[in-house]
DNA sequence: AACTCTCTGACATTTTTCTGACACAAAACT
DNA sequence: AGTTTTGTGTCAGAAAAATGTCAGAGAGTT
């Protein structure tokens, strides 16, 4: 499962912007959504992986908004409710939250809850093909679903360059990044590197040339 | 669902008697051991639905009893933590605990959690691959579904792999998962197993080579 | 055209894995 | 108890893979 989406119904913009953060830090695709009836439609188009949903909304309130929910989606469910009991009524209407957390939580718990929340749903036939595709779990690549064996060096560095998409990074960066602070030499190695990746990646698609050399001052990987 | 059985392992007498005289009350049947290795026992002969254990136990720890009994069984664990600290070392090593609290922790929000963890504990469709198969309960392993005997440390070894198939393991991860978290000693002797295990594999499956040396980064059981 | 930077292939070096031999310990057997 | 068998860690060298370095060709810029 590579970059999940998880959809944020929130509207405290504070919660919002720490959620945001910190699940991009954790590479997944994030949507907000500020009330239930925004939440509702992101959800059904976006077609989100998990669902982090406050029990207090305006208008539409948390609860009514995974009820709805469920009647077209059996995506996992989230709560997050600033008082304890309030999660009774949750587990006590059935509506099948997933898990909940009771604010304040610690972003760690949070991350583990989500990672374990994700781990559990059963892999489903996920729609969008891109043609690059990338596991950071479980360090592999593919190309049109097809598994592109990578070097530890060439996977860190494709890693680097595709979460980073659009972002140029120079080879001083690069070096830092994706060899490791300590190290020690010639920028050109990056070069040679780069040189490798676009060898194999052209071999199972000639026609893309994802890494873009911007002279004097890096590389970076084409915007999507 | 009928009265689920629920294996409480932990050495605090008041905490066990408050567990139990609230499970009891939620109608669940409870059996208490206090310390690992009668909680060991008990999990494989009693054979209950879910099994809560504290991290901090006598003789053998709560890691050491849940990577043992996860060599025989896929119960689910709900672990008690004093600490925040000691849940990252579970999730860490991605034990395959369904769930953790921290004491103190209320009674509502722990039988809030049990239910949510029966009521998920669908029956995993568990897919080995057609040429290999592993009874982690009968410590058995069979390809093409003829049984081919392993020594205790190759069946751990193998066990880890498959059940994390697609997933790559540091040869520390495997020392510490499949010899023991007390056990010192060069990480060659990854090698070593590795190599055994093959040489075995070879024997029945010549044109297989299930186990995947990821250079730099560690092995694999080919994903399937 | 001159200059600068990037790309590529060849080669050398380094790193990592694989394998067989051996030694020791534990277990099984007499 | 002694003996054999089995299992496993350690080691050293072989094999394989990955990567750095270099030099020249190629491409973009002024």
């Amino acid at each position: 499962m590579l970059m999940s989406k998880i959809l944020i119904i929130e509207d405290e913009p504070a919660v919002c912007k720490l959620l945001v953060y910190n699940l991009e830090k954790a590479h997944y695709q994030t949507w907000v959504a500020q009330d239930g009836v925004q939440g509702l439609s992101a959800a059904l188009q976006w077609k989100p992986d998990l669902v982090v949903l406050d029990i207090m909304l305006p208008q539409m309130d948390g609860l009514e908004v995974c009820r709805q929910l469920r009647q077209s989606s059996a995506v996992p469910i989230l709560f997050l409710t600033a008082r304890t009991e309030e999660i009774d009524r949750v587990l006590g209407l059935e509506l099948g939250a997933d898990d909940y957390l009771c604010k304040p939580f610690s972003m760690r718990e949070l991350l583990a809850r989500i990672k374990a929340i994700l781990r559990r749903a059963a892999p489903l036939p996920s729609a969008p093909s891109p043609t690059f595709q990338m596991d950071p779990a479980q360090r592999t690549f593919t190309v049109h679903h097809q598994p592109l064996v990578l070097t530890k060096l060439e996977f860190d560095l494709i890693a680097v360059l595709m979460t980073h998409a659009g972002q140029v990074f120079s080879r001083e960066q690069l070096l830092q990044v994706a060899w490791g602070y300590d190290y020690f030499g010639d920028t050109r190695a990056v070069d040679s590197a780069i040189k490798r990746l676009r060898a194999k990646l052209r071999e199972v698609a000639p026609d893309e040339d994802p890494i873009e050399a911007l002279r004097g001052i890096g590389y970076r990987w084409k915007a999507a």
